[in-house]
Formats: structure tokens, sequence, C-alpha cells
DNA sequence: CATTTCATGTAATCGGTTACATGATTAG
DNA sequence: CTAATCATGTAACCGATTACATGAAATG
């Protein structure tokens, strides 16, 4: 249990990569190309020293395989501490800062969140992040009437885009949470706390 | 003209603000932390060093300012060689991977843009961006149509997200290229490229 | 056989985070 | 006089970027 969790936004992702299905650098490097988290870097400078890292802190753990005349390939596994710290991650409060800095990592997390933590937590993160949302967006708002007129007009209309990521952010929560919804009235055992 | 340049966004928003406004450490600190730019960090530990690189890579010129009782404050200016490099970062043409990587320094690119370049600029950009993002977008949601059964729920949501923004970020470009043309419409002049 | 793809690394550099330090000025 | 705010720094650390290196297997 080494120094409290020093582990980065890109640490976080490879957990929950190697957490839905052990994999190599490689496979996580692919990930990051072909898939929709490009904002992620792909290089191996990056996410080689990640996992050792990782490997090192105890989250994960590798194991060298040479299956069937493919090249050697080191296989990384989720390892118990590992799924402790990666939903400790995923179960942290949502604050104002997780708001303003940016809605990456929250959505990071809300990806992972329902197979490691279960639909509950899903919808108990949305209700937070539209508190959050609802705190945060009228005060932006507010400084665009204000300041709007007297600021360039792509400075306002940056600003305005900013705004519209929100609102954006706030209608896709309800749409989340109802979709929600929907899914556990279907199937009617759902969304215990799964190991 | 140093090894060719090397500054960081974080660079390039200063540069963006002393451009604005003659300004201190502490004034720019206080923007990060009080306007809608909470993106950026406000540590000194950022950018204070930020403007000493600035600086010293002869993009801006500070000067001591004593005036009327108050502290001892380091203005800092924009140089013509710094003028020359903003304008660079801004005209940089749009690629996939800026429209991959995040919109934020796309945006912190267009609220600087109808000051440094002009309007016309501002305009182009738009319509660059426009392209851009139709040539991304369906890609988009074709791999949540093809995938999304598949994926997750929360996982399939997250995508979803991301594929709001940029859709938002669409009406936007439509929205900011029409208030551009009015506003050019309006006022006859307009929109030569200013020094 | 040559090239591409698979697969894992390593080294230099550098910017940002965190935390601490310092002094001057204003407010209560 | 004390506390808060103004204002600028500094130092340790660490993660990411960039670029290079290597070597094996598959492809043409």
């Amino acid at each position: 249990m080494q120094p409290p969790s020093n582990i980065s936004v890109l640490g976080y992702a490879l957990l929950g990569l190697v957490q839905q299905k052990p994999s190599s650098g490689y496979d996580l490097r692919k990930i990051f190309t072909e898939t929709a988290m490009g904002s992620f870097s792909n290089s191996p400078g990056a996410i080689y020293p990640a996992l050792e890292r990782l490997e090192r802190h105890g989250a994960i753990a590798s194991e060298v395989k040479d299956s069937a005349g493919l090249r050697r390939r080191r296989v990384y596994r989720l390892t118990a501490q590992g799924k402790r710290e990666f939903k400790q991650w995923l179960a942290q409060p949502i604050t104002r800062d997780d708001v303003v800095r940016g809605t990456g990592e929250l959505m990071l997390r809300f990806a992972f969140m329902e197979q490691a933590l279960g639909a509950k937590a899903a919808i108990a993160f949305l209700r937070k992040l539209r508190v959050e949302l609802n705190a945060y967006v009228p005060g932006l708002k507010q400084f665009l009437r204000e300041n709007g007129p007297r600021m360039p007009l792509s400075g306002m209309l940056a600003l305005d885009s900013g705004i519209r990521n929100y609102e954006a952010l706030q209608q896709w929560v309800e749409y989340a949470t109802q979709t929600y919804e929907q899914s556990a009235a279907n199937k009617k055992h759902s969304s215990g706390n799964p190991n």
C-alpha cells in the first residue's frame, strides 16, 4: 500500500481497460489510436512507462505470453488492490473543479462506472453531475450576459461555445438518466453492486 | 529567433492575454481563477516560469512598475516577435488532430483570432472547422451505431456524450458564422487585417 | 527477400503540480 | 498590531512528448 495513490488520468484509463479485458501495451495503444479514446496519447513512451508504474504500484500484474507463434506479449491484468483503487477513483464525489477543469475525466469515470460499480452508482453519479451543472452553468451565462457586450466578438463566441457544451451535457444527463431508468425497469433484477 | 517556437498552450494563452492588455503575473493568475478560463492552471509555479520562458524566448518583455504605493509589479507586454509567433499559432491550419484531441485549444485560438487577425480570418477559421467536423463526426456516429449495442450502457452513453459535444460545436459553428456575417454587414467597413 | 506490421522498450527533455518562502501593503 | 491580501518567486518531483532502437513474425 504505497504512498497514497498517485495514479494519473492515463493510469486510470489503463486500469479501466485492463479491467474490461487483460491486455498488452500494444492492445492498449491500438485502443487509443483506433477507438474514440483518441484524446489519450498512444505513444509507447507514455503507455509502457505508465504500465510499469502501475505494476510497481501493485495495481496491475503482468505475465509474458508466448502463445502460438506470435511474438511475446506482456499481458496485464488488474490486481485486487488495483480494483480497489480503481473503484475509489470512480466513487469520488464530483466537485465543482471536476466540472470547471473539463468534463473529460468525468466522462472517463462514467464510461467505466457501470461495470465496476453497478447501475445504481451510475445513476447516482448522473444525479450529482446534474446538481453540479445546475450550480455552475447559470454563473457562466450570467458572466456572458454581463461581459459579452464588452468583449471582442470572437471572445464572446468562444465563451458561448463553452456554455453550449455544458448545456449539451445537461441535456445528456437527462437522456442518460432516462436510459438508465428504462433499462433498470426492463430487467427487473439489475444493479446490485457487483464484486 | 531561437529554436523554432516551443511555446506551450499555456504560453499562447498568456501571449493572447498580454496582447489584449499588458499584465503582471498576478493579473494573469487572477484571470485564470476568476473568469471562464479556469481550465488553465492559476498556480504561480506554472505562470511565473512560463512568463520567464516567454521572455527568454523574446516573445514578451517586462518592465518593473512601482506605481503609487502599490507593491512592485513586473508588467509584461508583447514584443514584435511575440506578436509574429502568436499570429502564426492562430493562423495554423486546423487538422483532424486538433478536433480529436479536444476542442479547447481551437477555442482558445478562436477567442483571440478577431483581435489579432481580423474578422475575415475568424470566418475562414469557422469554415475550415465546419469541414473538419463534417469529416469527423459521421465516423463517430457510425462507430456508435455499430458498436453501441455491444458496449456496456455507460460506455455507450459516454461516447454519446462526446458526439453530442461535437454536434453542439457544429451548431455553434453555424451560429458563429451567421453572427460574423451579420456583424460584417452592419458595419460596412470591417475586417481588413489589422496590424 | 524486402517491407510492413507486431510488440516492447529507452533516453533526453521539459512543462506542470505541489508546496514552500518571502516580503510589502492594506484592513480591521 | 495582527491578519489578510497583494505579488513574486523557488525547488523537488514526475509524467508526458519526442525520437530513437530493436527484433520477430507476417505479407507480398
